[in-house]
DNA sequence: TCACCAAGCTAACGTAGGTTATGAATTATA
DNA sequence: TATAATTCATAACCTACGTTAGCTTGGTGA
């Protein structure tokens, strides 16, 4: 897999947006793919920033933990997402990242991108992959602050569904979610019990059937109703003058 | 106040990054003034994006209203601050941003900025500040998942604090906030009657003093050790690779 | 100076969700 | 196949915070 195969640049590239000249220039970034297993951590907390990686297989979360003892969890990210993008700028790591099952990710180092700045209008292409990031975490800001735990499980399990279905990983409205209930209730910011509370609820209302890591959405537009989801920020293309920009 | 005069842009310019080339292209960009009252708003959510505005004098925020009536705010914007970044990327507001009270605001086009990528590398400098904007919302997501109204109120004040002392606004421990504790309670999302409540802890245990829309925090450092402020996303320098860059 | 209104304070009461605990179901390991 | 370790479900109890309401304070304008 290859930068190019990333969420962002896969869009810009359906749009025909992307020379021939940006595109080798993506494809030069040598990928070497690094096979990880399930928990390895990818780098810690205050570490020296140096590298992006792109997701090849496996799901990854990026997270914090707490003085308190509990760990908040910032991101997940699925095959296809790129991840470090919210260090970029830093010196230091501003979270840990670990596999949540096993995988394969692929580390292209900042000084790469950097040479690509300086000589192409890709940095466009960063910067809207930095900007949806941010646009997820705000989303998921509205739903820590004002609504209940049900709406906040739905919207994050409809969230889920919309990311796994871009990338083609949805068959028959069922998906693979390596997940615990545990992790979710640290994405969430609610304990594990309410959560499995919750699930139950979702459950008896027939919106979600879950066995294990399988889960399935039956009427997967009923949870978009009760979230009133806003996915723009997930489903929607750059705006034409980005694409003007990354042809020439 | 030019774009040079924004938060990462001068923290660049002092360290001596910025080229004679880059600092005229910044400087090149004319930014009109536009002289806004109190609660004006800038645009509203799904207009079409067009401009980032920097800030000149006064503060403003950015916000959703929710469907359940409530308002959702994400973000503070104090002078030197650059808004809009969030939306860049997206072809609609993903919020709607208003002054607080009134204030200077200089909009600038997105069309310039491209300009600007075409030309440099001066784009590592908006990356850059998306990801600032990013870490800040980061931080808060950790403080509404995880943490009691104390400790939030106590970090948010703090936050302000320093981005505050940053641009020179605060005095004798002293500034001027003018933040309603309804406003704080959109913020920090819970009800603006648990804000006050909250305020009568701080002030009984001396750690805020507080009269109308001044504030004075007497031993600032106490609020810090409370909630392990991790300052790193406001006060950090660019990384080195960063600079060279923008000398070029 | 008075009247008005927004902002803030405090109290009383209700509830969503935290905590602790126990047991069942599932998966991993020997 | 037995054993241990996760993961999940459900119950009982508790608390932080929401909601509603009534009062105080301070700013503004005629």
């Amino acid at each position: 897999m290859s930068l190019i195969d990333t969420e962002v640049m896969r869009g810009l590239n359906t749009q025909g947006a992307l020379s021939h000249e940006n595109k080798a220039l993506l494809l030069g970034l040598e990928l070497t793919p690094r096979y990880m297993s399930a928990s390895e951590v990818l780098w810690q907390e205050r570490e020296d920033t140096d590298q992006f990686c792109v997701v090849k297989e496996g799901w990854a979360y990026s997270y914090r933990n707490l003085k308190n003892g509990s760990k908040q969890i910032f991101n997940f990210y699925l095959p296809g997402d790129i991840i470090g993008i919210r260090d970029f700028g830093f010196t230091r790591r501003l979270t840990s990242v670990a596999m949540i099952n096993k995988g394969v990710i692929c580390p292209f180092s900042y000084q790469q991108l950097f040479e690509l700045f300086g000589r192409s209008s890709l940095a466009v292409g960063i910067v809207a992959t930095a900007t949806r990031q941010q646009a997820q975490l705000s989303e998921r800001l509205i739903y820590l602050g004002k609504y209940s735990a049900y709406e906040q499980l739905t919207h994050f399990l409809y969230e889920i569904y919309l990311r796994l279905k871009r990338i083609k990983a949805v068959e028959n409205n069922s998906f693979f979610m390596p997940l615990t209930q545990e992790l979710i209730s640290d994405a969430l910011g609610m304990s594990s019990v309410h959560v499995s509370r919750t699930f139950s609820m979702l459950r008896e209302e027939g919106l979600v059937i879950r066995k294990r890591q399988h889960v399935m959405l039956p009427d997967p537009e009923a949870l978009a109703r009760l979230v009133e989801f806003n996915d723009s920020y997930i489903d929607e293309f750059l705006p034409p003058s980005f694409s003007e920009l990354l042809k020439s």
